[in-house]
DNA sequence: CTTGTATATTTTGTCAACGATATTGAATAA
DNA sequence: TTATTCAATATCGTTGACAAAATATACAAG
């Protein structure tokens, strides 16, 4: 494999799972040393990681982890309902034996942790069960667009989910998302999705602690 | 500005428009010599491409112009319709002033078009009119997103619209669209823009046409 | 005539150095 | 003190060269 590839999924995966903060300078130099390559694929891996959105470059200027004012963040969260929104519809319409039998096992995984109260549980296999709606759409390029969002706004809710009360909320959500696809409900399905994910962004305390976060970092 | 960005906007373009064709070989040094510049903002171009998915990089092998089989061609249509149903509703629930006579002004440039059987002008402004629809949706991102999906789609669409025959079709579904837009209509507006964007791509006659240029290519 | 192997050629991935541009800090003037 | 100009510095963008890998070619064996 490439460097500059395998580059990209490193400092990605440092994006995303917040080891590289929101705002934060990427020098080039300095990357280059410390993964022990020289400038041109760190270069390469920056322009590409440019292109999804997660890092900002001005032209002479260096790059930085992208930190999208709220409106964006905003409209990056209706989008990311949107999408899911779309995902269940078509899930709904076309579900498949093996896609109910995944869902039903991620809900399942969900109702533990929430059961045990345990909040880091909970938040993997909420995104798991979310994984698993975008594939039993049947669409795999909508599929990867929603992966791709998702993965995009990760750095943005890492702070959500945590609290223990919303723990049972989204519980039930994820339930009554379930019944709409598996009984083909398409519109409840749809609407259903894009309410539980519009609540995770659009929860201002929420967003709010983000950006502080954001400000506070720059 | 930087070269690797203009020439990354200018590779685009030519593939966009079709002057590189679907599946062509993109070689750097030829490129680097066809442009007057060296390897290295050709790679970055080139790369910057890949990500958006209009190129297609398998690492020491060389790079091509994206040739999607047609079960992701038919995804990526699909996934069209599904994003410009979302404009549509966005669009039908917060329509300002302002795009409300832009959507009309759009609507009348296609009629006008549709009305001198001027296929090459209808298809002009039957893009003007589904931009306007992203703008209106007041979601900047999602509009971008859909844009660039737009844009990626454009190369397999092109022999699309020419029919004279289907000029009379697509103006009266343009017309249901901004009926339900303006009225406010959301369901009716993401309903009827999922069924035109749907016909564009659906068509087999279309889609398989397209798909034997490209084999044909190879 | 086909198949397999070894060699030669082409093309990609990475590096180090150079030139160009933005940023920083100091010095000067208002 | 504050603002401005200029020089020094650091960082970025691009180049050409080299190393590594894949492809094409030539040749030999079955």
């Amino acid at each position: 494999m490439t460097r500059s590839l395998s580059l990209r999924q490193t400092i990605e995966t440092e994006i995303v799972d917040g080891r590289l903060a929101i705002g934060s300078r990427l020098d080039e130099t300095e990357l280059a040393e410390r993964f022990g390559v020289s400038r041109t694929p760190i270069r390469e891996a920056l322009l590409q990681l440019a292109m999804t959105g997660l890092v900002e470059i001005k032209p002479r200027r260096g790059a930085i982890v992208s930190a999208p004012d709220p409106e964006l963040l905003i409209a990056m969260f209706e989008t990311m309902a949107e999408i899911e929104a779309s995902c269940g519809r078509l899930a709904a319409r076309r579900l498949i034996p093996a896609d109910e039998t995944a869902l039903k096992q991620a809900l399942a995984a969900c109702a533990a942790a929430a059961a045990d109260e345990d909040p880091e549980t909970y938040y993997q296999e909420n995104y798991t069960f979310h994984t698993v709606i975008y594939r039993a759409c049947r669409n795999d390029f909508l599929c990867e667009q929603a992966r791709l969002l998702h993965r995009r706004l990760t750095p943005f809710r890492r702070m959500q989910l945590r609290a223990r009360h919303r723990l049972g909320q989204s519980l039930a959500e994820h339930e009554a998302i379930v019944a709409a696809i598996v009984s083909g409900d398409e519109i409840a399905a749809s609407d259903r999705l894009r309410a539980h994910v519009i609540v995770q962004g659009d929860r201002f305390s929420d967003l709010v602690a983000s950006l502080r976060s954001i400000s506070d970092a720059a």
